[in-house]
DNA sequence: AAACGTACTCATGCAGAACG
DNA sequence: CGTTCTGCATGAGTACGTTT
């Protein structure tokens, strides 16, 4: 039987398949094991082994073979593994009772993914909010790893992620926070920033830079310098945006930076902003969350107020 | 009310892995 | 290399709901 492959077989399969048997099918994935998926499901090791049997001979495909520790899953227990496992959590998440959450006396722990720009900008605004409206909650700001939000988001380990709209995981929901852009900080007394600079003066200027993922000495700023032909002198990569500020307060080093992070973390004593000869294309910040916490009223909720705390 | 079908548990067999 | 352990599969018996 080899209909497998084709929308009518699929078709056809899912429709002789006792849909109940998907719910022994998750549970086996997860535990890898007879076993502990019964007692997961609350049944014996043999109803559970029964089940894999019908399984087995409706989706005509072994699913589970031993293997060296436990159960291998074959190709198709795999390809069904991820979409099992959301198409189940969504139906949960609609049938269960939706009471509504209630900040006041919610003892929830939320984990944030972010930058320590994210944390900045956007975590400390958040936070009286936070405290004021659910005194008996916890947040848990984890360290942002792009390549690695959208699988923390879908096994639950991380609430929200707060990423810039250009690395936004496709598969997450998303919502722009803001606009941001760049604004020139150096420090005070600094002989070239007396006036706004020229772009030519502005070229000469030592910059430090800051470079996420580390070692990275270009940025917006040299993309749009490259198009005019010229180039500015980066002598300094960080991977943190907060050092940046004290590098520039003790050093002729010149950076520029969001702006939100500026104002939010304040500007160190002896440091200034001047306007920039050219304006750096900013970027769109986001909160991005896995569809399965969507319609949680608690996740709804920490969302309004993350949105809800940014000032215009 | 009886017949029937379904799905469970219990007991046990069997195979492979771990251990002495 | 034989024994023990672990874990899946299977047959027998049983409970329960549905159909006639």
């Amino acid at each position: 039987m080899s209909i497998r492959n084709s929308a009518a077989g699929a078709a056809r399969t899912l429709a002789r398949l006792d849909l109940n048997l998907l719910v022994t099918l998750d549970a086996l994935l997860a535990e890898r094991n007879v076993t502990r998926a019964a007692q997961r499901l609350h049944l014996s090791q043999p109803a559970v082994s029964v089940q894999l049997g019908k399984l087995r001979q409706s989706l005509q495909d072994a699913l589970l073979v031993p293997g060296p520790r436990g159960m291998s899953p074959t190709t198709l227990a795999l390809q069904l593994e991820g979409p099992l496992r959301d198409a189940l959590h969504q139906l949960e998440a609609v049938l269960a009772p939706a009471r509504p959450f209630e900040p006041a006396s919610a003892d929830t722990t939320w984990r944030i993914a972010a930058s320590d720009y994210g944390e900045t900008a956007i975590v400390l605004p958040l936070l009286p909010r936070l405290r004021a409206a659910a005194p008996a909650s916890r947040l848990a700001v984890v360290q942002l790893v792009p390549q690695r939000l959208a699988h923390l988001a879908e096994h639950g380990e991380v609430d929200l992620g707060l990423v810039t709209m250009d690395i936004a995981p496709p598969g997450l929901r998303s919502r722009v926070l803001f606009s941001e852009r760049y604004v020139l900080v150096g420090r005070d007394g600094h002989p070239a920033l007396r006036r706004r600079p020229t772009l030519a003066q502005f070229c000469k200027l030592e910059f430090v830079i800051v470079s996420p993922e580390g070692g990275g000495f270009r940025g917006a700023a040299d993309v749009l310098l490259d198009a005019m032909g010229l180039q500015r002198r980066v002598v300094l990569s960080v991977p943190h945006f907060l050092f940046v500020l004290s590098a520039v307060a003790s050093t002729d080093l010149v950076a520029l930076l969001p702006s939100r992070i500026v104002a939010a973390a304040g500007l160190p004593a002896g440091v200034r902003t001047v306007a920039a000869p050219l304006e750096v294309p900013g970027y769109d910040m986001a909160m991005v969350w896995h569809e399965r916490v969507h319609r949680d009223p608690a996740h709804a909720w920490l969302r309004e107020q993350v949105a809800g705390s940014i000032t215009a």
